[in-house]
DNA sequence: AAGCTTGAAAGTCAAAGAAAGTAAAAGTCA
DNA sequence: TGACTTTTACTTTCTTTGACTTTCAAGCTT
């Protein structure tokens, strides 16, 4: 097994144990024995948005990085939404799955409310358009997952 | 648990029992075992008007600082806030506002999740800096707003 | 009473330290 | 050979400290 597989599995261990890993990363990477950097590629590579995992840290004295996962409930159908969405996404699509998901009650009428309101293509005008249809996506996949976090 | 973030804690405690916390500089670091400047640097990276806390200060034999929370009221406050708001925020500043609106129980634990997850640095990789910091600048806003039209 | 002196605070700024992030080179393996 | 992994060197962000500055209250002088 390779340093990464094994790097990822004690990551998803900690997570089902507990619902959050949350590591010291140089002090971790000492402790298996692998450059520090070598944790960011197994989260950049492994614990993604799309994969339903999000990702905080924070840098300095104290440092951290935590990762938790969206919780069970209603994951297939989000996650399968999510993968649906390609690195790229126009207003009317973007408003198009969020009208969607909350006609299946998977949305609160505040939530559907205020992510219409950050797709909304006004906020884009200081990018050219294939950008901001790439930010667009990234911000979308990004809500949609911390809905269903803890 | 960093010095820091020890004294942001107990700063917050006296805050929630008393309704204010104020000490004695010196004093204070010498009972915590810092030095006597690490107190404005907590003060001023996490008591900022930003996250809805007014500090006042006195200099001099018998001088103080005192923490109090800004007492936020419903629409206009949120207004004020959107208004405050320019053309461009990075993330940590987003963050900040979001936080303190939330602290003041102008968002629910859902919309602060959602709206940090809008404006995650990470989603704007595809954009360069100055035109990411305008395009979160506006999300941001349209979303504050969103949330008070119900 | 008006102004001066002094010591006791808090404020500021910059340097040093601690931790995570990034990019790219180098290695591995199917 | 091409995709994935691992390491290295460097960057950025956050924390901690120390030296110096500014402000304030109170006592002293005239």
């Amino acid at each position: 097994m390779n340093l990464s597989n094994e790097i990822a599995r004690m990551l998803s261990d900690m997570l089902s144990e507990t619902g959050t890993a949350e590591i010291c990363r140089n002090e971790f990477a000492e402790s298996v024995g692998c450059a520090p950097s070598q944790i960011n590629y197994v989260i950049t590579s492994r614990f993604t948005p799309e994969m339903g995992y999000n990702v905080e840290s924070r840098r300095g004295g104290g440092g951290y990085i935590r990762i938790t996962r969206i919780s069970l409930d209603g994951r297939q159908t989000l996650m399968h939404v999510v993968n649906g969405i390609g690195a790229a996404l126009d207003e009317g699509g973007a408003a198009a799955i969020i009208s969607g998901l909350a006609q299946n009650d998977m949305l609160t009428a505040s939530q559907e409310r205020l992510m219409k309101a950050a797709v909304n293509d006004k906020n884009y005008a200081a990018a050219d358009r294939k950008v901001a249809d790439a930010v667009r996506a990234q911000i979308l996949k990004r809500m949609l997952v911390s809905v269903q976090s803890p």
